[in-house]
DNA sequence: GTCTATAAATGGATAGAC
DNA sequence: GTCTATCCATTTATAGAC
């Protein structure tokens, strides 16, 4: 990918963050990188090109933090705790939103195409956050009865949730949602 | 409220819940009632007129729901039960989402008139839900540790992000969710 | 209350020159 | 790869006649 591609898709991944895919246009990022729409045009040609490449994008980006969380430490309990508090909290410090949630927002509008690049990403969450409940469980960090894919569904659906609240609430539901979900698995 | 005025309105929350708050416009309204887009203005000077209207119509028709809902079964199960189940059969049988998830989804494009209106709805959600919670657990028939309260928001929230899991993944996702969080209360 | 007419802006997208 | 120029559709909103 030449870096002028690059440099596109990075800030419309950041403006997916902050203002959402349907409401980012082709005119917002000609103005920020100082060169027109056609020229935007020509490395992505329709917007739903630059729509699939922000999903794997999102995949790719979801891949390094669970890396980042997994190599931080091996406790289970703490690698959860590091992603519930790094979720919100990259909310307030950089008013960016988890690019997934964003693109679910919007899920009613989007084509099959993306729809379909979702669903792997959707699943690479999954994926992650039962393997930490999985082997919390084993390690007898978590007591929870059932299937940890399906408490990780039910988790991941919450956090979806959640930027909503936080955006009209403050902070104060997620944070009572999250101690009481660490409650139950306790 | 004029009858016109009010059939605008019924439109609009029928749009809401299909299109979202973003995506439909007076003229989907104009064409769907017959009459011009002036028409409309005429009745809601401004799209956020008609927005914090829209609020006030989904906090009415929640509280319908849960109306009906508590005259319908004296058991908590059951009420919560029929809560979860008709929630998303309400999307597959109409087509329709939550209006209140539906204003979610565009949170971040909404005037803070609107959004205040809305902390309103989601305060009557949040309500509902721990007061089911709250009774359950008194009568024996839920077991949980923690605050009904915050267990209620990690429920909503949870609902809340589910809409967008089914229209990707189909139902499965969320079936499996809510089987686990009434395994987690039980 | 409803209409015609229109404004002013924005959206995604394309043709063709350099 | 980038530009100018342009297209066509759509959005919210207003002025003023009937």
């Amino acid at each position: 990918m030449s870096d002028r591609k690059q440099q596109i898709l990075e800030l419309a991944a950041d403006l997916l963050q902050t203002k959402g895919y349907d409401s980012f246009s082709y005119q917002d990022l000609s103005r920020e990188l100082g060169i027109t729409k056609a020229s935007i045009h020509h490395h992505f040609a329709r917007k739903e090109d630059l729509g699939i490449a922000l999903c794997e994008w999102t995949g790719d980006w979801l891949t390094k933090v669970y890396q980042h969380i997994d190599a931080s430490t091996d406790s289970a309990w703490e690698r959860l705790e590091r992603y519930l508090h790094g979720a919100m909290s990259y909310v307030e410090r950089e008013g960016k939103c988890c690019p997934l949630a964003a693109l679910h927002n919007d899920v009613v509008l989007l084509p099959e195409s993306m729809q379909n690049a979702m669903k792997k990403v959707d699943q690479v969450e999954l994926d992650w956050f039962t393997k930490i409940l999985r082997l919390g469980r084993e390690r007898g960090e978590f007591d929870f009865e059932g299937e940890p894919e399906h408490l990780a569904t039910l988790l991941v659906m919450a956090l979806k949730g959640a930027y909503a609240y936080n955006h009209v609430h403050g902070q104060n539901f997620y944070c009572n949602a999250m101690k009481q979900f660490k409650t139950l698995i306790s």
